[in-house]
RNA sequence: GGGGAGAUUCCCGAGUGGUCAAAGGGGGCAGACUGUAAAUCUGUUGGCUAUGCCUUCGAAGGUUCAAAUCCUUCUCUCCCCA
């Protein structure tokens, strides 16, 4: 097999191809051109978009050339697939925005240097399309029939799905042939869930063009315990750091299930495969194998220097040395230490309790710790003494919620 | 266009005049056990100036001493027929 697909499949990312021969064939011959597609409906790309982004760096360092593309055409009507109710409408403006946000996010992840790796958006063909020409020339290749037996319609039949829905597929054929024109692409690749999408844009091409393209999907990636990768309590785990700190995003790849080390590895960071297994070895420091995988993954989407601070923050609040100003930080009013700082506040002001209802509940529970000691009456206030001489105090929510005050 | 069913707290879902901040499950949080893992067990899960007060059962009105529960209008969803 092509060593570039036989990486793919190395590291966990190959679940069907179209044509897996054939397509190897076609890249021992040459760069293949192909195109990963992204609809722009947040602000903030999150880390289970990013493992076609993931293979599109290991495609592209092979030598093929990968098209990032982003959906704001597209994003407009809303993917059906894999979804179990219609997505709300977003405003154009916000797509825009957002496809503008991605794209930022994708070139600092991808680096597109405009040859080997490039952005695009099919906006530029779809937002203009006339409806008449579009169902004459690309509708009537599509049979009805066909589209009601793909597993992404079955399942919103009980449900219902919308005519714009239902028509997603052809746009995103469209896409696939428009990005074979214009630049000869011909590979997609993308989540499991698109299976039945790049199924249909292989056709399509082929019957308009007379031309043999190819279609690869990834796995959905779950956590061994079955959920979405990268799902928090607070929602994903995005690339945003305004929305997910870095320190925040460490730790998520910090407290993975163990039987999850090696998948993670091997997907989420470039090290060598030989090194992912050894990491990952039974016998070997599991903990250690884990805060590989998040300082290699922090460093990759925010930097090594935030994912240095990062590893120094959580070693400073797990009790492993580092350094305390790297843990999270919240700034308070010093006079209120010296007035004594009613604790229930002090827990919300921290932000590690949403109200002073579950601050309340956390110091009941014996889960509030300030200065590493059980806070254990919620009516007792929390003096000025005991900040430390540089005026700091760690407060801890439950066993892995750290904050550092700082009273100025 | 006609007929029917429904909208409950983060999610699913019970509740059909006071005993309802609302059963049960899921999820979350906390505790025990641990390795910042998994599994398991226990507790907890609207807010607050707190033995009480305020907000919440699709929206707005109304009946009543008292409404998630009854009436009216509206919005939305689903199903059947055309």
């Amino acid at each position: 097999m092509n060593p570039a697909l036989e990486t793919i499949k190395e590291r966990g990312f190959l679940q069907q191809c179209t044509d897996l021969e054939g397509l190897s064939k076609r890249m021992d011959e040459g760069p293949v051109t192909f195109y990963i597609g992204c609809d722009p409906t947040g602000p903030s790309l999150h880390i289970g978009h990013m493992v076609p982004f993931f293979a599109l760096r290991h495609l592209r360092d092979a030598g093929h050339v990968g098209i990032a593309l982003l959906g704001g055409g597209t994003a407009r009507i809303g993917d059906p697939s894999g979804k179990t109710e219609t997505r709300k409408m977003i405003s154009y403006e916000a797509i825009d925005a957002n496809a503008e946000l991605f794209r930022k996010q994708l070139d600092r992840f991808v680096g597109f240097d405009g040859k080997t790796s490039f952005s695009a958006n099919n906006k530029d063909w779809l937002a203009d399309l006339n409806y008449i020409d579009f169902l004459r020339d690309i509708g009537s290749h599509f049979s009805v029939n066909r589209m009601l037996s793909f597993e992404a319609y079955k399942a919103r039949m009980e449900t219902g799905l919308s005519f714009v829905e239902f028509n997603y597929q052809l746009l995103q054929s469209y896409d696939f042939l428009e990005l074979y024109r214009r630049h000869g692409c011909r590979l997609q690749i993308g989540g499991d869930d698109q299976w039945g999408n790049i199924v249909a844009g292989m056709e399509l091409i082929r019957r308009v063009e007379g031309a043999e393209v190819f279609g690869l999907t990834f796995p959905l990636v779950m956590t061994h315990d079955g959920k979405k990768m990268g799902k928090t309590e607070k929602g994903a785990l995005f690339l945003d750091p305004a929305m997910t700190t870095p320190y925040d995003f460490f730790q998520y790849w910090r407290n993975v299930s163990d039987a999850d080390v090696l998948k993670f590895l091997l997907m989420f960071t470039f090290l060598p495969a030989a090194e992912c297994r050894a990491l990952a070895a039974p016998g070997r420091d599991i903990n250690a194998a884990k805060e590989r995988l998040a300082w290699e993954v922090t460093a990759l989407i925010h930097g090594t220097e935030e994912a240095d601070k990062a590893l120094s923050g959580a070693k400073a609040a797990f009790g492993g040395g580092g350094d305390r100003s790297s843990m999270p930080t919240a700034e308070l009013s010093r006079a209120r230490f010296e007035a004594g700082y009613p604790v229930l506040d002090l827990f919300v002001d921290a932000g590690l309790a949403p109200t002073k209802s579950e601050a309340r509940r956390l110091v009941q529970q014996g889960g509030a710790f300030v200065a590493d000691a059980a806070w254990k009456d919620e009516k007792a206030p929390v003096g000025a003494g005991l900040l430390d001489p540089d005026g700091e105090l760690v407060l801890r929510a439950g066993k892995k919620r750290y904050c550092r005050i700082v009273a100025k």
